[in-house]
RNA sequence: GCUGCUGUAGCUCAGUGGUAGAGCACGUCCUUGGUAAGGACGGGGCCGUGGGUUCAAUCCCCACCAGCAGCUCCA
């Protein structure tokens, strides 16, 4: 007998092998006739399976639940794979799983689908789906389902069965065993049969790597999106298009707020005036908040030689991920290619055939310098001869560079520390002096691939609002945990809550400098402020900055795509680099500890995030506009125009529409650019020296004396109220 | 970077193997109008760039550039 536990508490004995539906036919015709799938203990089973422990908690799984959707889209999936194999017979099938609002299946088919192609599978699977066949699961030994696998000739499936663990495979059909329907290997489960997938629709198609592997061959990815009624299913079609509308490249544009010009370069950011003005209330913010915080404003240039790069080994890690550099001469680009083919050369190796190659080129270009490296002239001696020999890389290395400070190149900074850090090291340091937090909005330059630029959110220029922060071992904990809370500070102060924290640990990849000691203490000081933050968090491999882990705080924007934030970063590695140093309370010379911190990360980057999040509605302190005076006609004009001057001299962001339109074709201009207040200025306001005011969402909150609107503004301006998209919109609240 | 799609007026988009259209925006004029669109007229286009096919290319083919979606990457 099987002892069967319901979520209510109450126990049922059935005998052993009775199958889950019979169970739940049991307790409810209806709830046997709606379950989609069961959750016995904790895993999720067909409702064909048999149950055999002798004690059991079994629940049903409806469609529109959470679990009831997971496995309704895997079955919608199987429909979709068999939909195109019935169109293209020539289909591979490769792994089609559920993912968030729906599913999607890899196939490797010669014909590449478009969206054209979307509706006749539609119609395929709406066929499938009608003719309800049942979904039937059969199990093989491991050995018997590889060789009929291997039989079926798809290399795709007999991979995912080598990758697949146990000693049993299954296969779901999609009709009874052997009756030569559709079917496909998988481990379930399923909805009983396809007439219970609920409503879908095939929504996009892209190329993805098999296995997530850019060296292996591209797939076609076909997206769907299923939901448990055709209400469900249009409601999330309506939900996508409105976030469309609040994309911040649509809204950029709409609002006049930021411009890319394919001549100025692709990924490079052109604020608009109207978006200039946002930013640097942003700044301004942050500037009041870095005083407060004991902060020191520097100013660095936007370019350095590439040895300081080298230093820090930012050039050559991540150098397909720069701007090539600049060179002052041909001899400095030959000497620094040399460089770089004698860096990548694996120890223990001779002079590569680029090395080679670059040494010619040398010879003809700069014979004199080519005896210099060689030591064939009279002035070098023997030990700067360029050495041949397996062991010459870190020797030669040290050589070029050497020649390299008489002419260098220069690197478009990808990143701001180098230069905080020389500014940390051009004076005597003492513990007194410590921490030292140097602060500047550094713009910085990253060639990102042209694939992944992205209106503001990925770009190839951006400024972030970083410092960083030099101190004592014993200071590190306390300095890391009050940057983690100026970020928390901002991000609430812009109703910005919806984000996660990612904590980024190193991985076992060669791509990090520095010692494991140093690793595990920056490490044990990033987990430790965190947790006493006491935010959720999570921590993940392989996420760390070559020089050390950090803390991220990601945000979703409107299309779901994830963006990292702020940050704060740990670095016990860059000091050691760069050798610097301070003079302790013992007299003696200490290394000290880095946090790299950007609580914004980039302003592109979170301007963008913020014109999506208040859907171009920003706060009044945001606010581009704040206020439109609208004439009702040429009689009010002259006393609009004074209103306008005196928002003006008040400080108010202010515009003036004097022109010949009608009065409600202007609220209608003021109320699509999002303008927070239109005053609208008649003759009645003439008369009565008051504006009326009027809200971009359409309220019309009355009239009052211009100081009184002025001072209200203010009030709301200095306390940087926010309000959302979604929540209510507060405003002054005039007489 | 990879796969696919797209590129026509400032913006959003029609369109055709015989050198182009709409709406919005913009300008001028008329209208003096009270809380989301008053009317008339007008200016504006190397049809992304470069090759090719063709008597003829914005349209067909190729390459490049740029944008979009996804994948991969992201200090």
């Amino acid at each position: 007998m099987v002892r069967i536990v319901l979520p209510d508490g109450k126990v049922l004995e059935r005998p052993e092998g009775v199958a889950v539906i019979d169970v739940l036919r049991d307790i409810g015709p209806r709830l046997a006739r709606d379950a989609v799938a069961a959750r016995v203990n904790d895993e999720l089973v067909d409702l064909s399976t048999r149950l055999s422990q002798p004690e059991v908690r079994l629940s049903a799984v409806m469609l529109d639940s959470p679990d009831g959707l997971f496995v309704a889209r895997h079955s919608c999936a199987h429909v979709m794979a068999e939909a195109s194999c019935s169109l293209w017979p020539q289909t591979k099938l490769v792994y089609g799983p559920p993912v968030e609002d729906g599913f999607y299946y890899d196939i490797d088919l010669d014909h590449s689908l478009t969206p054209e192609d979307f509706p006749a599978i539609e119609a395929r699977m709406a066929e499938i789906v009608k003719e309800d066949r049942p979904f039937t699961r059969y199990e093989m030994p491991r050995g018997a389902a590889m060789a009929k696998l291997l039989a079926e000739g798809n290399e795709y499936k007999v991979d995912n069965a080598e990758r697949a663990t146990g000693d049993v495979l299954s296969f779901y059909v999609t009709g009874t065993r052997d009756s030569g329907c559709f079917e496909d290997l998988c481990r379930g489960p399923h909805v009983p049969s396809t007439g219970r997938v609920g409503a879908f629709k095939v929504v996009q198609v892209a190329g993805a790597y098999h296995h997530g592997d850019a060296s292996k061959k591209m797939l076609q990815r076909v997206y769907g999106t299923a939901w448990p009624t055709r209400k469900d299913l249009d409601a999330h079609l309506k939900r996508l298009e409105e976030a469309r509308k609040r994309d911040h490249r649509r809204l950029g544009q709409e609002l006049g707020l930021f411009t890319i010009d394919p001549l100025v370069g692709s990924g490079l950011v052109l604020w608009k005036p109207r978006g200039a003005v946002m930013r640097h209330a942003l700044e301004c913010l942050m500037r009041e908040e870095l005083l407060r915080r004991g902060y020191q404003p520097v100013y660095t240039p936007h370019i350095g030689r590439l040895d300081l790069y080298r230093t820090s080994g930012h050039f050559p890690y991540y150098r397909d991920a720069q701007f090539p550099p600049l060179y002052e001469t041909d001899r400095a680009r030959i000497l620094n290619e040399l460089w770089i083919a004698t860096y990548e050369r694996a120890d223990g190796q001779s002079l590569g055939a680029r090395e080679l190659q670059l040494l010619d080129e040398l010879r003809s270009a700069d014979r004199g310098l080519y005896d210099q490296l060689m030591g064939a002239g009279a002035s070098a001696g023997a030990g700067e001869r360029l050495a041949q020999g397996p062991d010459g890389r870190e020797h030669n290395l040290r050589l070029i560079r050497q020649l390299l400070q008489h002419s260098d190149g220069f690197l478009l900074r990808p990143m701001n520390c180098p230069h905080h850090i020389r500014i940390f090291a051009a004076d005597a340091r003492s513990y007194r002096d410590l921490p030292v937090r140097l602060a500047e909005f550094g713009t910085v330059y990253r060639y990102e691939q042209s694939g992944e630029i992205s209106g503001m959110t990925r770009v190839r220029g951006f400024t972030q609002d970083d410092a960083h922060i030099f101190c004592t071992s014993e200071q590190l904990q306390q300095e890391i945990a009050d940057c983690v809370d100026l970020t928390k500070h901002v991000l609430k102060l812009l109703a910005l809550d919806d984000f996660r924290v990612r904590v980024g640990l190193r991985d076992d990849s060669d791509k990090y400098v520095g010692s494991r000691e140093n690793w595990a203490k920056a490490e044990a000081a990033v987990r430790d402020a965190v947790r006493h933050s006491g935010m959720p968090y999570t921590e993940e491999r392989g996420e760390a900055a070559f020089y050390g882990p950090k803390i991220d705080f990601v945000v979703k924007d409107c299309i779901g795509r994830e963006w990292q934030l702020g940050t704060v970063q740990c670095d016990y590695n860059l000091p050691e680099r760069f050798d610097l140093r301070y003079t302790g309370a013992d007299n003696r010379e200490h290394r000290p500890v880095m946090v790299h911190r950007a609580p914004f990360g980039s302003l592109e980057r979170f301007c963008g995030i913020l014109i999506e999040h208040f859907a171009g509605a920003f706060p009044v302190w945001l606010s581009p506009v704040q206020a439109v005076v609208c004439t009702v006609s040429e009689r009010s004009a002259e006393y609009g125009r004074g209103v306008f001057e005196l928002c003006r001299q008040a400080g108010l962001r202010v515009e003036l529409d004097d022109s010949p339109e009608r009065i409600g074709a202007k609220i209608r201009a003021a109320t699509l650019a999002k303008v927070p207040y239109i005053l609208v200025i008649g003759e009645q306001e003439a008369a009565g020296r008051q504006v009326n005011v009027r809200t971009r969402e359409g309220a019309q909150l009355g009239s009052c004396s211009v100081p009184e609107f002025l001072v209200a503004c203010a009030q709301e301006i200095s306390s940087r109220a926010v309000s959302t998209a979604r929540g209510p919109v507060e405003s002054p609240k005039p007489a």
